[in-house]
DNA sequence: GACTCTCGTTACCGCAAGTAACAACGTTCT
DNA sequence: AGAACGTTGTTACTTGCGGTAACGAGAGTC
């Protein structure tokens, strides 16, 4: 069986564009996601067509950045969750992950969640993609505003208000979302599971036969 | 006093304003956020310059777009929020707002939370904006398997897992980029306070004085 | 009647995505 | 050896969009 001769193509040709990616990932890191083709290439050495051969388009290379990162964090937190020890302290050991994940490399997270921002320079280039942060926002706060004043939280409630507000209306969020694209269930069904989240049902159900649940 | 010198001219700017704004509203939700600022010119039939002189820049004129329906939606939302009924009444009924309407506008929705995707034609298109869709959607199911594996949820276990999965998902993001934005409290500090919000302690929260809470 | 102010136009610049056509080099087949 | 070929790279181009400059035409004002 002749190894060698496709397979050192391939081989070159996958380093190839990890190196490119690699590359792609310090200009994106460095200028935001509306990094230029051209900038890319010139980072990596080469020029666009190159580029172009290997990601088809400017979507493929964002693609396949965005794989590798989702990859990495993917695996962080499934070790978070798979690690021995009860619910609640997993609830808080995945969530702690995530967040430090995204505390230790905020221009990564950005470029995941926010693209088209601009890391650098001021507001100037505006541009799609951060319209939806503005929304959630001033409904998270809405939120926070409405459960301060009705609900008593002890003390620190100020900023308990403020993170459950948004933690709520993100809950809604990524949920409405979902189910618009997939519609699973119907609507009155959607609002009741998220109301019995919201209603301690995780706190409150019992394990699964086999071990420590989620 | 004048009241018609200035007024008049006021009048008529904000009218011509609307009527921009209503152009635009039509080719965005038609043509999908990735819409040309010819395009909107060409609809309200005028063309460039004048677009530019009424919102400055594109980021301006989607911005002018997304106050206004946000500003809608709001308004809907607040009214479920302050209904006279008990707190799980009202989460429902907040709940369901915000999902009727994202179901009955589904065009408006996705410009405000995922521009750039392209409403009409196939996933041609790529662009920026909807990378943090795959990553959360994947977190969002791959939680759901786990929940599903390990905690007890009677009938429709598996949608309920689904539900929560993205929902919870959902509620860390959000929290999460609030969190790194403004960072008003410690991490473990708002680990805690997710945790705890997963924890029922909505339910379990006593009312303020003063009426029914959220 | 000249002045100016707003609304509108055409024609342009710059820039980035994406492509076509071509040049050099190692492989392989005859 | 030498010809055909695929890979790797280039330069130079097209297309299309955001944004702007410069100009034109009415309507009110001194």
């Amino acid at each position: 069986m002749e190894t060698t001769g496709r397979t050192d193509q391939e081989r070159s040709a996958d380093r190839r564009r990890r190196e490119l990616l690699e590359a792609a990932d310090r200009v994106v890191l460095r200028d935001g996601p509306g990094a230029s083709m051209n900038a890319i290439a010139a980072e990596a050495g080469i020029t666009k067509p190159i580029l172009y051969r290997h990601f088809g388009d400017k979507g493929g290379l964002y693609k396949a950045l965005a794989v590798r990162h989702t990859d990495a964090l993917l695996d962080a937190l499934r070790a978070a969750l798979d690690a021995p020890a009860e619910r609640r302290e997993r609830v808080e050991a995945t969530l702690d992950t995530y967040l430090a994940a995204i505390e230790a490399n905020p221009q990564v997270y950005r470029f995941l969640m926010h693209p088209a921002e601009g890391t650098s320079g001021g507001e100037a280039g505006f541009d799609v993609g951060l319209h939806s942060a503005p929304l959630l926002r001033r409904l998270g706060e809405e939120l926070a505003k409405v459960i301060e004043e009705r609900v008593d939280l002890g003390p620190e409630s100020a900023l308990l208000a403020r993170v459950w507000g948004h933690g709520i209306v993100g809950m809604m969020h990524a949920a409405g979302d979902w189910w618009l694209g997939e519609r699973p269930c119907s609507r009155a069904q959607l609002v009741q599971s998220l109301a019995d989240l919201l209603w301690g049902r995780l706190a409150a159900a019992g394990d699964r036969v086999g071990g420590p649940g989620f």
